[in-house]
RNA sequence: GGGCCUGUAGCUCAAUUGGUUAGAGCAGAGCGCUCAUAACGCUUUGGUUGCAGGUUCGAGUCCUGCCGGGCCUACCA
């Protein structure tokens, strides 16, 4: 039995998310985790909301809140969300707890002990309507190489230049379009990430097993140009954690809060905080303290590309910085991007599908099987009507959902609702069973790699066996001949469906428990599968479930395509 | 501009890292079954692996060039 610390790229409070967010982290994380704790191993799974930063700003003042409220609604929000898709995180923490607050000024101070951070005085664009420095990307103004009036401070969305806000003709505030803007000085504090490029490269140099995803991220950003960049990590914010040293003041840094990017990571070790604040744990320290018991711990952690360098190098420069025996990462799995019916999905323009409308359509377990087996892995995966209603009818209704549909009456209609007796198992069950264990074994191969798309194609293929099976013991042909073949082929194909929950619960936990549930079973790791297709007795009742996944109608793919077409 | 990824059947993806005749699922076609959500099973059509060269006994895999798609490029997170 292992330990295993999972945690999931934390959503920015911002919003809801959309569908490809959903399986870049918190999906995948969550059936990794339920898998490891199916095989008994000891998991602590843990997510959070990511909410400082400009963005969160605007969005309360938009909503006319103040960003405390607005965060403590949206964090609400987004736990309800994680509750509807099943997430099984053992903690939803808040990035802006007061453990985090202690912990990130914890580790900047240890950083500066270090001498790993510098004080660098720079010029920034201020906004006096706004009373605000604005970000480059917050600044607008006419693209001086394009002449594209709606150009942005930090990239022209037109031509794809890089710019500098400065470079700007007629610059703006986009957020108030006020152009009373002047550049004023700021001291900001910057991790000399740079020190420690050496000792990061060594690192990702010795994760020969991570996805190509992962390290390529990592290795341009250590190598390209000058190598690893200094990062500043503070801002002139009001929303965040106060930039002090430990638990001292910092003098010159009064009024400012770490940059979001410094504090998000740190709130994979605040929410182990929170969690035994919350009474659900204790010891938290057993999992991120290698001198305190996390030596044995293996750290997996999920996120979409777009997250790789903060959690390669950032958070790692953190860690070791610190001098202090943290538990650094393990394993990274990285995602590509989803897109929607032939593009990408879009907040902005309400394309394609968010978490909130999926439920509102369809139960969590279809989306659960369709994003995970469909998972972005190698490269951008698509998300289409036609396909998910293709695959979605066939891999739940058609072969699960029909398997359970067809043994289940069968035996109710000749036998009765209880488990028959009598027969034995012949050579068709030895070779169903043989068929079984082979296709198990790979099974629990690809998870343990967390290989998503092969697991899922595996789960599958041992739903199959089971129609295959069926098929070929025709037990409503026995039945006419021989009721005692009948009734064993009929224990047998029940004692499937038990079978089948367990190892379909990670990836559609709802309906397995809906299987359990009429088999009147409990959960039991199938080891050995000759033991599982035995485990009910003769006599065992069970009921008749009610249909466990219904078909999406041609109607409604055509209906949900429009809908969910754009402009939310 | 630079870097990385990617291009395989109508569609979505594999191919044990250079090794026999490139495989699955879906969709299409045919047959079978009648327990079942018109479900299931069996058989089957379908490929110049983006293009052109090269290395090698042997290339989907390695090299070069070209064409297409995508991502990143450090102040959104």
């Amino acid at each position: 039995m292992a330990r295993i610390l999972i945690t999931s790229a934390i959503p920015y409070i911002n919003g809801i998310k959309h569908l490809g967010n959903l399986v870049g982290s918190q999906l995948p994380a969550d059936l990794y985790a339920r898998y490891l704790r199916a095989r008994s191993h000891e998991v602590l799974f843990l997510c959070a909301t990511d909410e400082h930063g400009t963005p969160a700003e605007l969005a309360a003042a938009k909503a006319g809140k103040p960003v405390a409220e607005y965060c403590a609604e949206m964090w609400q929000v987004q736990k309800d969300l994680s509750d509807g898709f099943r997430l099984s995180f053992d903690h939803f923490g808040r990035s802006s707890s007061a453990q985090n607050r202690a912990l990130t000024q914890h580790f900047a101070g240890r950083l500066a002990e270090a001498g790993l951070i510098e004080e660098v005085t720079e010029q920034q664009v201020y906004s006096v309507a706004d009373g605000r420095f604005l970000p480059d990307r917050y600044i607008e103004g006419t693209c001086p190489n394009c002449g594209y009036e709606r150009a942005r401070g930090d990239q022209c969305e037109n031509c794809t230049k890089q710019l500098d806000p400065v470079d700007l003709i007629n610059p703006r505030s986009a957020i108030s379009g006020s152009t009373d803007l002047e550049v004023r000085e700021t001291k900001h504090l910057y991790l000399r990430q740079s020190a420690m490029k050496d000792e990061l490269d060594r690192w990702i140099d010795s994760k020969t097993d991570w996805p190509v995803l992962t390290t390529s991220i990592a290795k341009k950003w250590l190598h390209d140009g000058d190598g690893l960049q200094d990062r500043g990590i503070t801002r002139d914010l009001d929303w965040g954690v106060p930039v002090k040293k430990g638990t001292e003041d910092w003098p010159g840094m009064e009024g400012k809060v770490f940059y979001v990017w410094f504090d998000a990571p740190i709130e994979y070790i605040a929410c182990a905080q929170e969690w035994v604040d919350a009474g659900k744990g204790q010891d938290w320290e057993r999992w991120w303290r290698t001198d305190k018991g996390a030596n044995d711990v293996r750290y997996v952690q999920f996120m979409g590309k777009d997250n790789v360098p903060f959690h390669t190098l950032s958070f790692p420069a953190t860690i070791l910085g610190s001098g202090e025996p943290w538990k650094l990462v393990d394993y990274i799995k990285s995602f590509n991007y989803l897109n929607y019916d032939g593009g990408q999905f879009s907040t902005s323009q309400g394309r394609g599908v968010f978490m909130d409308q999926a439920l509102e359509i369809l139960p969590a377990d279809y989306w659960r099987w369709w994003l995970l087996s469909h998972a972005p892995e190698t490269s951008d995966s698509e998300f289409t009507w036609e396909a998910f209603q293709q695959d979605v009818n066939k891999d739940l209704a058609d072969v699960l959902g029909n398997f359970v549909s067809r043994i289940t009456k069968f035996c109710r209609s000749k036998f009765g609702e209880v488990v028959p007796e009598g027969g034995e198992a012949g050579t068709a069950e030895a070779e169903l069973m043989q068929a079984l264990q082979t296709r198990l074994d790979a099974y629990s191969r690809h998870m343990q790699a967390i290989d998503i798309r092969k697991a899922a194609a595996e789960l599958r293929a041992l739903w199959v066996l089971g129609n295959e099976y069926l098929q070929s013991a025709a037990p409503w042909t026995a039945f006419k001949t021989d009721e005692a073949r009948a009734a064993a082929i009929t224990r047998t194909a029940l004692n499937l469906i038990p079978f089948y929950a367990t190892l379909s619960a990670p990836f559609i936990p709802d309906a397995a428990a809906a299987m359990h549930d009429a088999m009147g079973t409990a959960p039991v790791w199938p080891d050995d599968t000759r033991a599982a297709l035995t485990a009910l007795p003769p006599g065992h009742a069970f009921t008749v479930p009610d249909v466990l996944f219904k078909k999406i109608t041609d109607e409604e793919r055509a209906d949900w395509a429009t809908r969910f077409a754009g402009r939310r």
